[in-house]
Parts: C-alpha cells; structure tokens; sequence
DNA sequence: GTGGCAGGTTGTCGCACGACAAAGCGGGGC
DNA sequence: GCCCCGCTTTGTCGTGCGACAACCTGCCAC
C-alpha cells in the first residue's frame, strides 16, 4: 500500500487543530481502498466495521424502506466522512454507500475509534461539528419537503449538486458524477417520470442541457429564482 | 437559585460516564431557569448565548421558512438536550424553542462549552451519540416524506409523540402535553384540515378520542397497522 | 456492426390533498 | 356567568403529480 498523501489530507475539517506528528499517527492507522464505480463502500444493515473518509471520487448514501422504495440520503464528496456510525452509537450502518465514480476511501477499524477519540480528543468535536452540520441540512430538507412544491425541491436538489460537485465547462456548470433521473427523484421524493419532464420542460427553456446521466447547469442564476418561487406566485 | 438535585440529573445520557464530582463541577456553572408556558426558551436567528437540558415539563422546536411558514423540528423531552448550537460550530440558533407546558431547563453559557469539553471529554461523545442519533431520527423523517400518504405519516407522528410522551390513562394512551392539529400538520408536512379530517376518521373507528388539543390513543396496534400500510394495499 | 437494454421521453388518467369557505364549540379571562 | 377567541369540524372544488403505458435512443458488449 502507498503512503497517504498528508499535505492534502491535513486540510481536511475531521483533521481540524491535530499536529502534524498527530495526523501521521492517525494515517498511519488508516487502509487505503479502491472502490470500482457501482460497488458498495458498505451497505445498509451490515456489522459498522470500518468509518472512512472519501479521498477521490463519488459516493452515493441511500437507504431502502421495508417496503423495498429506495431514498438517496446524500452524496458524499472528497474530504467527506462516511459510516461513522459507530462514533454516533451504532452497531450496524444505516444506509447503503455505493461509488457512483471510481473512488479511494481511508478506512479505520471503528474499534479504534474509541481509542482515536480518547487520544485525540478534537476529532470528536470535529466529527460532532460534521454531523451537527448534516442534521441541519437534513432538517433543511424536512422543510422543503413539507412546504414546496417537487419543482423548487428539484431545481433545489441540482443546485445543491452543482455547488458541491460543480465542475465548469463551456457552457455552464456540470455536475461532476453521473447522476441518473432516478436519482434525483429519490432525493426529491417524486418519480422519474416527474423529474424528466421538469429537466425536458428546463432544457427548452435553455435553463440546463442534459443527457444521459449528465446535467449542465446552463443559467443558475435561473434555476435559483425557480428553487424560490412560492405557488401563490409572488414573493415577499 | 435552589441546588438541583444531581441524583436524577446523573442519569442523562448527557453526563454518562462522569464521577459524581465531575457532575457537580459542571452543575455548578448551570442555571435553573422557569419557563412559562407559550414563553420562547429561545428563538431562531438569535445569538446561541447559552445550551440547556429540559428537566422538566415539553418544548417544541420548530423553524420558519422565507416564506414564513412553521414547520415543527421536534418534541423535547425531560432529559434531553436543545439548544446545542454552539456544539455544533453555530453562532445562531436555528430554530425556536417553545415552553408547551410550563417548564425548567438548565442553561449552560455557551461559551462555557469549549471547556467543558476540554475538561470532560465524555460530554463531546456523549452529544455526538444523541446529535447522531437526531440525525437518524431525520432522516426517518425524510424518507417518511418521500415514501408515505399522509394518513402514514400522522399515524406515525402520533405513535412517535405517543411513545416519547405517553401517558397511561383509562382508555388508552395520552399524550401528556397540549398538542393542537395544527402542530401535528406542521409535524407531517400537511394542513390542519387534513389532519381534523383524519382524526374524525379515526375517532369514529374508535381508534383515538380527541379533544382541544389533547389526543388519547385508544387503539395504538390499529394505528401500527394503518401507519404501516402501503397504498398499493398488499403487505409484504 | 449490431443487438440488447438501461436510461430517458411523453401521453393519458385518476385521485389524494391542498385551498377556500363558513360555521360550531368549549374554555379561560374578566 | 358570560363572552369571545382560538381551536376544530365539515363541505366543495381544483389541481399537482403519481400511476400506468408505450415508445424512443445512445452505449456497451461481444
């Protein structure tokens, strides 16, 4: 296994306030893994043996409703923790991740965790300030949910996507990762046939431009005036 | 200000793993601090000044959109912890918590809280389980949202205010605060009307009985059954 | 090169629920 | 004890969007 590139990784916010000497320890800890596009980092239901940190690539964290519907909980960027489940007190991971690109994840043993923390006590005030910042954006959605329309959650859902996973081209801004219309939709809470008539109503528009499994943000500014809308059509 | 009486408070999950020392030390910087009913503990937007424990009686956490609608974050329960902001890196609360019963909290200053850590490294772990767990309960929530009718999912509020709640009365279980229609709406993502329309329902199927913001389950397994329905009618 | 299929588009239909409206009702305040 | 106001109920109507269905299309494997 190659040494891990610290200079990069000591940026990182789970990293936040540990000494160089420290963080080596720590690397030193952590297996490098390659995970093919498609395959899972960890599934849903499974023993939480190992937390990770995504180095490269793409992850998507969904879950699966008894009834078998499947919801697409986030997508997970580089830098990212993911599967911390046991530092939050369980025993098995709560959702499936799977590469949606190929990636590279550090992983920990989650029964060196306790003795991570203890060592190094900033990376549970780190851990706590990732996971307080995913509750509220999880709240954030609760309330989108609640209060808007699929329309501004979708225009929302791509906005959120571009802003963490943007990359520039000619034309606009493109999301990073292929990214299906059923995707989207479970992220949204609405089907994908609702979703491609949004995408195909927007790229008439000339909004966005998209294709299979790729989406190009073409006039942001647009969408965001979209994502805000109240039905009762005028704003505050 | 009376002391307060460590024996019930050591118990929490938020001083587990403490010495009985150790507790009164922290005990010793809290507040005790009367909250009448309707009274704000705090409100959404305002500076994070201090965090709290509700030792006694039920607060609603809940945030306005933009657009100014309410939407309901969550019950407190005695024993559990709000206002953790600071905890988790921000200025501002983002919600608004208001005493449902005439109540009592302990308030720490927030600033206080990076010291504490320091000194008690239990309380970082030990807020990262209950912020985890928050999260999980969220997300729940999410996929609630994106899966589920909303007779679903007022069957489940119900349950869930039931169970964290409850109390043993004659005909059932009561939810042991005032609660109207209109926060169970803004719990379940629906209107007031909708949810007065559901209630009747289910009143006359001799499920509940309801009053002015009281409601008593009568039937909670009729409930498990209804919230756990699917539209398509057939059960796994 | 071509066949197969995952991903996408588009049309039609139905209904769960939100919006609007209006009228009971019970409890707390004076 | 009475009045008023916030909570609740119930009716009607409209519609956003999910369900179902059929077809298209560009990629990848072989």
């Amino acid at each position: 296994m190659a040494t891990i590139d610290t200079s990069l990784v000591a940026k990182l916010p789970l990293f936040a306030g540990l000494a160089a000497d420290e963080l080596d320890a720590i690397l030193q800890e952590a297996r490098s893994v390659r995970v093919p596009k498609n395959a899972h980092v960890f599934e849903q239901g499974e023993d939480a043996h190992s937390f990770f940190v995504l180095l490269h690539g793409h992850v998507r964290a969904s879950k699966v409703t008894p009834a078998g519907e499947q919801v697409v909980v986030r997508y997970v960027t580089p830098g990212e923790t993911l599967g911390v489940a046991m530092a939050i007190g369980l025993q098995r991971y709560p959702a499936t991740a799977t590469a949606v690109d190929d990636s590279i994840v550090l992983a920990w043993p989650s029964a060196a965790w306790p003795r991570l923390v203890e060592t190094y006590p900033s990376l549970a005030t780190n851990t706590l300030r990732t996971v307080g910042s995913r509750l509220q954006e999880t709240h954030s959605r609760v309330i989108e949910m609640s209060t808007q329309q699929v329309e501004q959650r979708v225009a929302h859902a791509l906005l959120r996507l571009a802003k963490q996973s943007g990359r520039k081209v000619e034309n606009g801004v493109q999301i990073d990762f292929p990214i299906s219309r059923q995707d989207i939709a479970q992220m949204t809470g609405t089907t994908l046939h609702t979703v491609s008539r949004l995408l195909s109503g927007w790229e008439q528009r000339g909004l966005i431009e998209s294709g299979r499994q790729k989406i190009v943000l073409r006039e942001p500014h647009q969408l965001v005036v979209l994502a805000e809308q109240t039905s009762d059509g005028k704003e505050p």
